[in-house]
RNA sequence: GGAGGGGUACCAAAGCGGUCAAAUGGGGCGGGCUGUAAACCCGUUGACUUCGGUCUUCGAAGGUUCGAAUCCUUCCCCCUCCA
């Protein structure tokens, strides 16, 4: 089999090929380009994306060239594949913004000296924008059965519960085998890879190609990524877990990972870092708590760079230590008025998120700290003498978020 | 087009004139145990509070009543069955 796709099906990115002995010859034969869509409704992707950005890292590691597609123009359209309800739609300016921002993520993930292995970018937007209504439904209409559209799952699934599928959305899967099509004549794309609820979309690309073309091109999905617990992967006390520093800080990153539930670690190991399976072989039996600090500066230095990971892990252990002063973290200046009012105004300053009640309600179940001191009253007042003697006051709101205040 | 069922807090789902800020489950949060894990146990989960209470919520708008999530009217949306 072609290296690149043991490695993929080692690492536990495979779940389905449209034809895996063909697309082996293929890859050993020469240098194939690839491309996989991303979403952009958000100004980030967040990890629920980082297989398939791993998948074309691999992919440029095996000596390919990965094709991101944003879609400015299905964006513009929504895939209903999964979603309840119609999606709603985002300004262009919007799209485009998003579309500028995420950009960064495979700038950073897709890096390369050689110029032949350099990601391209392409945005749908820009082919499907110009095309002339009659023209497409004579030359790529007519290959797609409405018969056979009906059968989709994101389709059939809408039509059964008799919720509306706009005639928009129902052209989403002609315009994604259009993309396909269209990259494969402009771009020499041979291979589309997605999450395993694009097959149906992916293949219709490569029969629409079959038909127009009469050549063979290739579809390849990953598995959904189910963790132990039985929850879609992403989340955190924050909120989703983006690929984008300004919206989730590198030691919230390194958190995410380093918090991982025991019996995912190894399968995380091999998917979300560089590590090589030999390796993560002959670590696998080390301890539990060792490994999931080893995904974690991996899987961070990946995204933010290796200074960033370093620093997380110090601060980590900084932080969990027994009583640490909480000097490393990163300080919030707080005002001065602050001074002299309630525990309740300062938290209340710090996490705007936090009601009034809430943090009562936290106070009364011992939750909050300010130097490692549980605060049992609300009307506690802020003093300055509680900045320690280095100038800060450390505040803990239940075991795992610390804050550093500076006047 | 005809007949019926329904819209309740983050989600699911009870309540069907007062004792309802609204049962229960899930999720979230806090605590305990531990390993920053899992499992388990306890507490909590509208807002504000001088901790006495106060204010705003049950699809939307009106109405009946001392009093409405609960009754009536209109409107919007969803579901099931028949044509």
């Amino acid at each position: 089999m072609n290296n690149f796709l043991k490695e993929f099906k080692d690492r536990g990115y495979f779940y389905q090929c449209t034809n895996e002995q063909k697309l082996s010859d293929l890859l050993n034969q020469q240098s194939t380009n690839a491309y996989i869509g991303f979403d952009s409704t958000a100004p980030s992707l967040h990890v629920g994306s980082l297989l398939q950005i791993m998948c074309l890292r691999l992919l440029q590691k095996h000596g390919h060239r990965p094709i991101v597609l944003l879609g400015g123009g299905t964006t513009r359209i929504g895939d209903p594949s999964g979603k309840e309800e119609t999606r709603k739609i985002l300004s262009e300016k919007q799209i485009e913004n998003n579309i500028n921002n995420i950009k960064n993520v495979f700038k950073i993930f897709l890096k390369t000296n050689d110029p032949k292995l350099k990601p391209i970018f392409v945005n749908n937007y820009k082919w499907l924008s110009k095309l002339n209504y009659i023209k497409f439904l004579r030359e790529i209409g007519r290959h797609f059965t409405i018969n056979k559209m009906l059968a989709f799952d994101s389709v059939k699934l809408r039509l059964e519960r008799e919720q509306s599928l706009s005639y928009m959305e129902f052209n989403y899967m002609i315009l994604q085998a259009y993309d396909f099509y269209e990259l494969y004549k402009s771009k020499k794309c041979n291979l589309q890879i997605g999450g395993s609820d694009q097959w149906g979309n992916i293949v219709n690309g490569v029969e629409l190609i079959k038909r127009e073309t009469g050549n063979h091109t290739f579809g390849l999905t990953t598995p959904l990524i189910t963790l132990a617990s039985g929850t879609k992967m992403g989340k955190t006390e924050k909120g989703a877990v983006w690929l984008n520093k300004k919206m989730l800080p590198s030691y919230d990153y390194w958190q995410f990972w380093r918090n991982t539930d025991d019996r995912d670690v190894l399968k995380f190991l091999k998917m979300f870092t560089d590590l090589s399976l030999d390796e993560i072989n002959r670590v696998k039996d080390k301890n539990i708590n060792e490994l999931k600090i080893l995904l974690a500066n991996n899987a961070t230095e990946l995204l933010h760079g290796k200074k960033e990971a370093e620093k997380s892990e110090k601060l980590a252990k900084n932080t969990f230590k027994e009583n640490s002063t909480g000097e490393n973290l990163p300080g919030i200046k707080i005002n001065n008025n602050i001074l002299s009012k309630s525990i309740v105004e300062l938290i209340s300053f710090i996490n705007k998120d936090i009601s009034r009640s809430e943090i009562r309600r936290l106070i009364k179940s011992n939750g909050i700290k300010l130097n490692n001191e549980n605060i049992q009253d609300e009307n506690y007042i802020i003093d300055s003498n509680l900045f320690s003697n280095k100038g800060f006051i450390k505040l803990s709101i239940g075991k795992k978020k610390h804050f550093k205040i500076i006047n």
